[in-house]
DNA sequence: AGATACTTGACTAATTTAGTCAGGTTTATA
DNA sequence: TATAAACCTGACTAAATTAGTCAAGTATCT
């Protein structure tokens, strides 16, 4: 199982965001050369994390992006979900009866899953952006 | 981020072995038939396995797999190692110095896939199919 | 007016996954 | 000893997903 790039994005777009202040908007085309990411690629991400009312646009000259909430109140499963970058780890249909197999009942390893599942996201839910930040600036210290 | 299937049915296989004693071989055909699973795939899967040690062959006809340990000590981590199922959360080579962007530093989100990395392979290490069994019993009470 | 930067939707190349297929070899047992 | 069950291997392929690119806008500051 592998983080994709859109989530792992997101992410890294988010961070440097939080790192300035909520009054200046960053322009995607910074974040673009700070961290590497394809500027189109970046448009993309940013108008779902928008239309989750994650971040707040600036258009025009000097525009940009801000972040719309503390950083500490942005939590890795908002963004992720904004992205729609999903933990997939059952193979069935979560609320259907049936099994990944077709057969009426859960299959052996159904359970399983499952609490992998939960215990990913528990790690989601646990972090924030300013969890990420703070461990930049101690890192640099 | 998920789960494939090639992991997901290297565990569900042998969860199905693990139900029986581990003297009388099953055959790929029965837990094909039982699971769902492509028989074709399934021995792709019991040859990456039994080069691993996990499981034991017997050839000819009444022939099958066994496993070659103790339920209780295969860990998924096991199982996952063995079928090429591996966590990746962090873009850059882990062991080498530059980040994902191709500066010298590592990236911001760098550690905190770190982390995640652990996190989820923690779960691994501590599930075994002795776990997956007993669980299955309980259920059917 | 012009430059900057957001906005949107469609399109595509590359990669990965999830198998299939064909051709073996080994061994129990009738 | 013939035969069938079942392991064994490598090559191939279709489908899905990912990771972008591209094009054509619109809004706003200076
Ligand atoms: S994963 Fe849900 S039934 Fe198999
Ligand atoms: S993930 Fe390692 S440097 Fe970005």
């Amino acid at each position: 199982m592998k983080l994709t790039s859109k989530g792992r994005y997101a992410v890294m777009a988010l961070a440097d965001l939080a790192r300035f202040d909520n009054i200046n908007p960053v322009s995607l085309r910074d974040i673009s050369l700070r961290q590497g990411i394809s500027l189109d690629y970046l448009e993309q991400i940013f108008s779902k994390l928008r239309k989750k009312d994650i971040v707040q646009s600036v258009r025009g000259t000097q525009g940009g992006y801000v972040l719309n909430k503390k950083a500490k109140e942005i939590k890795l499963t908002n963004i992720f979900d904004a992205v729609d970058e999903k933990v997939k780890t059952v193979q069935c249909k979560k609320d259907s009866k049936k099994g990944c197999n077709g057969k009426s009942t859960k299959c052996l390893t159904h359970n399983l899953w499952d609490e992998l599942e939960n215990h990913i996201n528990n790690f989601f839910e646990e972090k924030s952006l300013e969890d990420l930040v703070k461990d930049n600036v101690e890192r640099r210290i």
